[in-house]
Formats: C-alpha cells, sequence, structure tokens
DNA sequence: TCATAAAATGTAATTATGTTGCATCGTATG
DNA sequence: CATACGATGCAACATAATTACATTTTATGA
C-alpha cells in the first residue's frame, strides 16, 4: 500500500483530467503490494462501481503512456501492472510464481543490476530495464 | 547462429526423439542471433516445408520444459525463443524495440546482475532471472 | 444558460496468441 | 506383422488485448 501517493496529484501532475475511473484504477494499483492483472484490476473495480472492462484497459495505456503506472510482463501471458516507478518508489525487480502466477516485488536492494557500461556504450534509446525472476514461491512450493 | 551446438545431439541428451520437425525448429531458432516469436519460426519453416502451427508450438513447448529452448517475455505480447544457456551459450540479457519489435541479445558482460544475498535468503524456489531493456533501437531512432 | 466541441466511456466485434480435443499417421518393438 | 505409443494435423476453443463506432459527460465560449 502506498502511504505517501496522492493519486490526484499524481495525475494533476500529468495534466491528465481527473475522473473517477482514473482515480480508482491508481487506488486499486496503488493500494496493492504486488502488481496485478488488467482483469484483477477490472474485477476489483467491478465488484463496487459500474466500469467498462475497455475503460480499464484504456486507463492503463494512459497512464502507462504518462508514466504513472508501470507494464510489467510475467512468464505468463498477460501484463501486470504497478505504480511506476517515482520519489516514493525506486524501480525493483519481481518475482513471478509460474504456478499460482502470483507476482511479487522485491526489494530494490535485493539484487544489484550494474547498468553503467550498458549505458555508456548502447547506441539505442533506453526506456526501462526489466528484471524479473521465475519460479515456484514459498506457499506453492510447501504444498507440492 | 550457433556453430558448436549439435541439434540432434541435444535432444538425444534430453532423451527426446529425433523427429525432423523438432530439429528444423532448433536450426531455426539456433541459427538467429536473437531470439524469435513462435509465428517468427513457424513462417520460416512453412516457407520450405509443411508443417503445422500447433506442432510448432507444442514442440517450443516441449524444448521449453526439456531446458533446450528459453522462453523469453517481451515488452510486447508475444513470448520470444532462443537457445537455452547451456555449454555455449551463458545466460544473458535481451534488448526489445518496442517500435520494430525486433529482440536483440546483449552479451552476457553488458550488465552484471548481482544474486547471491538474494539467492541466499530468498525462501522459494528460483528457476530463472529474466533482465530485459526496452527502449526503441539504433534504427528505428534513426529514421524517426 | 445554452450550444458545441472535445474528451471519456460503453458496447460489440475483431485480432493476436496460444491451447485443447480428437483423429490420423509413422515408427519402434515384441 | 500386429500393436501401441508418440508425433502430427486439423478444427474448435480460450484468453488477453484492441478497434470501430456509438453514447455520455465535461469544458468552454457565445
Amino acid at each position: 500500500m502506498c502511504h505517501q501517493c496522492n493519486y490526484e496529484e499524481l495525475l494533476a501532475k500529468a495534466k491528465l483530467k481527473i475522473t473517477e475511473n482514473r482515480v480508482r484504477v491508481l487506488e486499486v494499483v496503488g493500494n496493492n503490494s504486488f502488481p496485478l492483472s488488467a482483469k484483477d484490476i477490472y474485477s476489483t473495480l467491478e465488484r463496487n462501481i459500474s466500469i467498462n472492462r475497455v475503460t480499464v484497459y484504456r486507463i492503463l495505456d494512459l497512464l502507462v503512456d504518462q508514466g504513472l503506472l508501470e507494464r510489467i510482463s510475467t512468464g505468463g501471458r498477460a501484463f501486470y501492472y504497478g505504480l511506476a516507478p517515482n520519489d516514493h518508489h525506486r524501480p525493483h525487480p519481481h518475482f513471478y510464481c509460474k504456478s499460482c502466477g502470483q507476482m511479487d516485488c522485491l526489494s530494490p536492494e535485493s539484487l544489484h543490476v550494474d547498468m553503467e557500461d550498458f549505458i555508456r556504450t548502447f547506441p539505442g534509446q533506453i526506456d526501462k530495464v526489466e528484471v524479473r525472476i521465475d519460479g515456484i514461491c514459498k506457499n506453492c512450493g510447501n504444498k507440492q
């Protein structure tokens, strides 16, 4: 859960209109300690308010485009979404359990990636570095 | 292109039957210097031989299961496939151009990930670490 | 206040990717 | 040679995401 992000403020900073739906999408994503799939986000919203699936996808696209959310690929087929790195959230790796599909955030310190040489020598544009560890989480491992 | 891998040998080592189709899938993947999508692989094969799309998917699944190929997630919707790390191929990060969809292999030395602490303290099972850099490649950048 | 344009949302259809069920074929083995 | 089992083909299905277009809401200026 993010205690430090003001979602309306984040929208305002990005010069996006503050709509009920956008704030709610941000809340659902931000109030979780782990990334969620579009489906997760839609299901959660839908329990409380009336909103269309496509609207959720569109809001997610918009917020990713504007850098408020981060789209994270998994070992599975769907993307997951989390708050994008900002003053309160440093970039960090994720752990994906291929058994239950749960994706967890790892602490930014848990593994260090040394990018200096790469950044200095790579001729293209670098937008993002994604580090993901795939495996079986403690819970799923115990069940077997 | 891999000059050192004998694909039939790889299959044999994994105790898999050596079929025409499996060898050809391995060839297509192995003879490329960058990972390919299932669609890429199917299209390439299909130009020369008669093979079913589903067969390609099944062979890819099998070869990933048996550790001959590596399934790599992208910033896009499809998985890409490359030769799995082995004696001739060290694990390495990839660069994904979100403009043209091309995925490139980076040298294993290009960035160093320090996993020691994580491995020592993580309570689950670790199968794989995937490092992917997203951005715009040199070619696409020049076009704009 | 109202008219209008622009933005946001809803709905249905479509696309892209991957999977399943079942039939058929090929091959190794007894 | 018979049989069984694995490999392949084919059609249907499933899932995730996107598109096209209609409708609603919001902002803005006359």
